[in-house]
DNA sequence: CCCGCCATACCAAGAAAGGGGGGTATTTTA
DNA sequence: TAAAATACCCCCCTTTCTTGGTATGGCGGG
């Protein structure tokens, strides 16, 4: 397994990539120092738009990707599940101490399976309000992914994201809305599940007040529906769970 | 400077922490293995009203974190500015390579270095709509954090914020209500802004039977609106932004 | 200095949607 | 076989969303 001053080497390099080949090819390299078959990189940057806006990166088989895509799978499937939830990176064969498997998620590792693809690790990184993503490492039969690699990968997954960052036009592309103070109250009761007229209560204000604060809000994220508010801002971190937990 | 076994050692370590006192030796010992004096570790689980709800750890001197504290400052200084705009760990001597220095940040850095310290590193760590944080690491006058130090810590970096995600409470759920296959299915377009009937109608379903999936979910996680509904499912993991920006 | 822009707060009316309550009837599954 | 899950139906009230307004105070550019 790679000592620290290989992943120092890779960081470097990482740092200086001009083109997704590039990339690819130290991922490549990556693999080859931890003794795994195949990477794959995802980048997503906007929410709204999908993963079609950020960068795409893997050597995976192709059958196995194109069942995957066919599939709608994406975002779905059990190893992106845990890594929007996670900071640190994880074993795929450790993924149920954390993440609540859910119906489908078996069959879906069993489809890895038969394409060659026995086990791996994954490295969620996340932006608040700009990107996220992750960058996985997946073994063959016969090999498994281990702590060592693991750590390994941990000390570049955040470098590779950096990468993939600048490739797909750098961190200024989109900032999200900017709510004011009191838009940003109304929607916390909001996502707190009150309604307008308690809200205006509980402010002290006039119920108009409180609609006219969230409709504001609502057209600054073009958002039709105050559910859509709530989870754009969730995303963008304009809002997380612990403000709302809070009230 | 520490090799990869020992950040698997620290790792193995953060992950059985108990409580607080133990998380601030092993990153005592963290300082000891890269040569630096002082550690703070950050994660605010609300990033509006302050770190009163995450865990705030450090040995910095008294009179600084007094000064820092009155000031206001927080999430204000150029430090903590930068780690919410990154996802790799960095040198804060090479921070103004990529944010830009605001007014007011010399002074800050000119008064941290009245008080001994010197330089240091940073590691950002963010969960989407949960919880933003960082570790820093600073050396006093005479050293200062080399790419080898912030090599190890972003290896472990993720790793104590999952340690101190545990100790605030954010890892351990107890079980979540399950939802049925149908009923997720219409929270997520109900997620996504639709109403009853348009969902019915990408269902191919009745309107009210629709109503009723989503009644019955509330009644489940025993939610009110379907706002709160939706967010609760959200923080549980039953649904993730994932599923939700698909549609 | 005035002007525009913005945040704030308030008002009103109507259409659409959500939520609580009561039901019935199949099919799947444990 | 009993319990869920699924699908459908009704009524009634509350809430949300949309579209029109008015008015105040702050702040920066011309």
């Amino acid at each position: 397994m790679p000592k620290l001053d290989a992943a120092q080497r890779f960081k470097a390099e990482l740092l200086n990539v001009s083109s997704k080949a590039a990339l690819a090819e130290l991922l490549v390299e990556a693999c080859a120092a931890m003794g795994c078959s195949w990477f794959a990189l995802t980048h997503h940057i906007d929410f709204l738009a999908g993963p079609e806006k950020g960068v795409r990166l893997h050597n995976y088989p192709e059958e196995w990707v194109r069942w995957f895509d066919e599939q709608g799978l994406g975002v779905n499937d059990p190893v992106h599940r845990a890594s929007q939830r996670r900071a640190a990176g994880f074993l795929w064969h450790e993924m149920g101490t954390f993440s609540r498997p859910r119906r489908g998620d078996r069959a879906i590792l069993a489809r890895a399976r038969h394409h060659g693809i026995y086990d791996g690790l994954t490295i969620p990184t996340h932006i608040p309000g700009e990107a996220h993503g992750s960058v996985s490492f997946a073994w063959s039969r016969g090999s498994s992914a281990t702590p060592e690699a693991l750590m390994f990968a941990q000390s570049l997954g955040a470098f590779v994201f950096e990468a993939a960052r600048q490739l797909s036009g750098g961190g200024a592309a989109n900032d999200p809305p900017r709510l004011t103070d009191r838009q940003i109250e109304c929607l916390l009761w909001a996502a707190r599940g009150k309604s307008d007229s308690v809200i205006a209560q509980i402010m002290n204000l006039r119920t108009d007040t409180v609609s006219e604060h969230l409709r504001n809000a609502r057209s600054r994220y073009d958002a039709r529906s105050r559910i859509s508010l709530a989870i754009r801002a969730l995303f963008d971190g304009t809002i997380c769970f612990g403000d709302i937990a809070k009230g």
